[in-house]
DNA sequence: TTTCATGCAAAGGTTTTGCACAGCA
DNA sequence: TGCTGTGCAAAACCTTTGCATGAAA
């Protein structure tokens, strides 16, 4: 998915196409891993001109009703933002340098919707995040969290 | 674990024994989910006498670091936390309400670690959250999501 | 009586809200 | 030109910090 395509269905549906809206969809599908509000307001802060945290915030809450990107909460607490787009995936979490990569995690382990340990309980989704040390931490010497 | 024991293993390690502690300990224990720094207050404050919300936080992270309880996080974003001698297990969080249960999982599901899809990624664990929706909130009429 | 635990007030960080102005369609 | 999007300021919310007092051992 291009941003032209996402700017294009925006449009469609009635939005309007500002400077700010283009370029927040553009840094979500540039990032190789979800990104933190202040990520986003850093990135744009970075370029030109200087863009407004409240902008930001409004325009993922945009973002997200009109399901461009999606929240991703993994176990250090940060909200994190990703293109909806993505095929189902799960993350990688380096406990070192909370780095974040995306991983495919193949059936069975991936298998969990027919979970039968849950009786009366609709299984609709699911999320699986690994935690470890990543290939760079792994070589440094000194492997304590922090 | 009672908290007889977790009191008498904190007093052997020096920790000094006061009401509130001791009071924080048994809130965990008795609690059948993880609860937020805001319903262990409410919880203690529902109590005799007030309790101050700096004391808890402090408490939390007091417990934690003790290896008393352990924090979760789940993909709504709120930090619980739960008795750390719980065994292996994973979360069921209800979409509707809100609600969280403790689920095991069987392997070959909870068979991770040997995940290869990740080169050069150790892993030291994982959490599993599956949401969906619980069998009080399936009978209701309404399934929206809010 | 010494040290750890507690309470209060205030600060910090992130996210939200109100309102006026700006700019896309 | 009308309505959506934006910026600024301030509030709301959760969590942390500093400091003086209280109470376990």
């Amino acid at each position: 998915m291009e941003t032209k395509e996402i700017i294009a269905r925006l449009k469609e549906r009635g939005a309007r196409i500002t400077k700010i809206r283009q370029s927040m969809v553009g840094v979500f599908l540039d990032s190789a891993r979800p990104l933190t509000a202040g990520e986003v307001i850093e990135s744009l802060n970075s370029k030109k001109s200087k863009i407004n945290k409240t902008t930001v915030y409004r325009e993922l809450d945009f973002l997200e009703k009109e399901n461009i990107i999606a929240k991703v909460r993994l176990a250090d607490g940060e909200t994190r933002y990703e293109p909806a787009a993505l095929k189902h995936h799960h993350h990688l979490f380096c406990v070192k340098c909370k780095g974040i990569s995306p991983i495919k995690l193949e059936t069975p382990a991936c298998s969990l919707e027919s979970v039968t340990a849950a009786p009366g309980f609709r299984v609709l989704g699911h999320s699986i995040e690994l935690f470890g040390l990543c290939a760079q931490c792994q070589k440094t010497k000194s492997n304590y969290i922090q």
